[in-house]
DNA sequence: CTGAAAGCGCTTACAG
DNA sequence: CTGAAAGCGCTTACAG
């Protein structure tokens, strides 16, 4: 089956009352719908996306961004894989497709999405890893492009809509946490980059540490990359340093991995010798051992409300999508585990 | 800026001209392209794909398939994203973009791919995550949709591309290995489900063990799932048999975190107790406590390929990709860890 | 070297 | 309820 032209003289009838009967319109008669779709079904015919697209000046394609090395796989398995079932669960509703993007290594990241945003590949995007000062909020905003962020940014216009972690608060409890646990010098590791994460990260250590009355000491803030040979590095550093710290709070679980390695090398036990909690549960993170304690999020909820946001910007959908709110902060529940037990002895 | 004509009007010139200029075509005026070119650039101009799309009847678009849970993310972190980036490598070269296309957990699976070969979203596909049988040679196939397949298939059909890993190669080796340093009792740890390459693995298995004049022992076969919690629930099989091998071959490295985990509740100590050779290196697995002893492949160069594979099967650019082979056992390096330690006493 | 024109496959006012 | 026609943005024979 090649075009609805095809199609339509097959059942000896217009292109037109056959697009309108396959698109469901409500002008058509009953018994020429259903002969209209049992024929394209029979014939296996698919509307050709270009000439849709390009009558009806939309692709129904959604895109996600992603950026190479710090999202897919680097660190997030299992956060968008899961992300992506929500988002499609409400996107597949409107009868839209989602694409995944990713900016090629030799590729500009700006010139890739100015690309994208040309092409018209997509109708609407959603970014991630956003960074503290991000360009392309004002892009896609003066490009018309729809888009919904997952990340916040300083860049981030009035009107822009974005979901976030709740990072500040998760640092933040994690401080509180192990301070009631008896530990005192707690230290903490952010991103070396430049992504938002991390300024919120530091932003709830330090309001942990001034609720708890805690100096904040700089040798006890690492800045690593958020992955194994980060928290091996970590680990490297805290042996090495003056008054070693008795806890410490990791941006992101696989740091664990590597942490728990160099401690291992030295003698150490993870939790007796030092108490960790770590950002993210996932299934490394509960198979270390000592069980790693960390922090859950519904993710299929958040990529709903990411595809929910999103919709409320298309004018084509916006009807159903009234009273979600522009803008929202994910909060987390604390998954206890066997890596920061109370302090045996108190300083 | 709106389209071609837009740029051709403040051009004055006829947009069959811009048109041409701006595809690189011989027969313009070199003055005339640098203007074009300067005002497409000026103006931000990047043609309209649907409107190409439709003329062209080609996407310039690539669309690799993943299978959700099977492949992004889950046990597969740092796999795909550096597949990709060789993907890229070559694709760019032709102005092909790459897009990742994940089957929507509600859709049927063939429903999706049915659908997406009839939208014509993209001119060709990569596939992954082959299955034993596997309808999509065939579909693809009579769909004339070009594709190439990162996994081998019964299914199959003679002219199909494909790359694939050395599975049976290096659960081959892992045994003689693992026989050459002591171990007569080495188990075999494979995936439950009907992915093809859970079939090589105990192929390769079996001819280690033939060529080591071991006897097989149905006990020491486990069939998990290839993540943490299959290696945990390995660890858990490993410490009720009868008379416990003294070594393992797992087919994923993620599974080696959960088998470790056991292990260590048990009291025993990976590599010492039980030696581990896993499948593929990856972060997680070196810095592991002992360091897993794996094997190792270059993801870029296979990505490379399998873009060199498909573009020799697209009419447009199969020219400069004459002799780029049909099908290839993608070859693997062992990767000396700390996990597979010869055996102290052997039996 | 350039322009005018056709047409890719579709949807959608418009007329009846 | 249906058909005929226009046109989305582009590229490409074709004529000059």
């Amino acid at each position: 089956m090649k075009g609805i032209r095809q199609l339509a003289e097959h059942l000896q009838i217009s292109t037109g009352t056959v697009s309108r009967a396959l698109n469901g319109k409500s002008d058509v008669n009953a018994e020429t719908r259903r002969r209209v779709l049992a024929a394209a079904e029979d014939l296996g015919y698919v509307p050709n996306q270009a000439g849709r697209s390009l009558r009806q000046g939309a692709s129904k394609t959604i895109g996600l961004v992603l950026n190479h090395g710090s999202s897919v796989g680097a660190g997030n398995e299992n956060f968008f894989p899961l992300v992506i079932a929500g988002l499609q669960n409400v996107l597949s509703r409107h009868g839209l497709d989602l694409v995944l993007l990713l900016c090629p290594r030799e590729e500009n990241y700006d010139a890739f999405l100015r690309r994208m945003v040309a092409r018209r590949l997509v109708d609407a995007m959603i970014i991630t890893a956003t960074r503290v000062k991000d360009p392309r909020f004002a892009f896609l905003t003066t490009a018309g492009m729809p888009f919904v962020s997952l990340g916040r940014s300083d860049s981030a216009l009035p009107g822009n809509n974005w979901v976030d972690l709740d990072f500040e608060g998760i640092a933040e409890r994690a401080v509180l946490r192990l301070f009631e646990r008896g530990h005192r010098r707690i230290a903490i590791a952010a991103p070396a980059s430049d992504v938002n994460l991390g300024k919120l990260f530091l932003e709830g250590y330090r309001a942990g540490l001034a609720k708890c009355g805690l100096q904040e000491e700089p040798d006890y803030i690492f800045y690593e990359q958020a992955l194994e040979e980060g928290g091996y590095r970590v680990g490297e550093k805290l042996l090495a340093s003056k008054k070693r710290p008795t806890a410490i709070v990791l941006n992101a679980e696989l740091m664990s991995v590597g942490l728990y390695r160099r401690l291992g090398e030295a003698g150490l036990v993870p939790g007796r010798d030092l108490a960790v909690i770590a950002e993210r549960e996932s299934p490394v993170g509960r198979f270390l051992l000592p069980r790693l304690t960390c922090f859950r999020l519904d993710l299929d909820a958040l990529g709903r409300m990411l595809a929910e946001m999103l919709l409320s910007n298309l004018p084509a959908f916006a009807e159903g999508y009234q009273d979600v709110p522009r803008n929202r902060i994910w909060p987390l529940e604390l998954v206890e585990g066997e890596s920061d037990p109370p302090l045996a002895a108190p300083d």
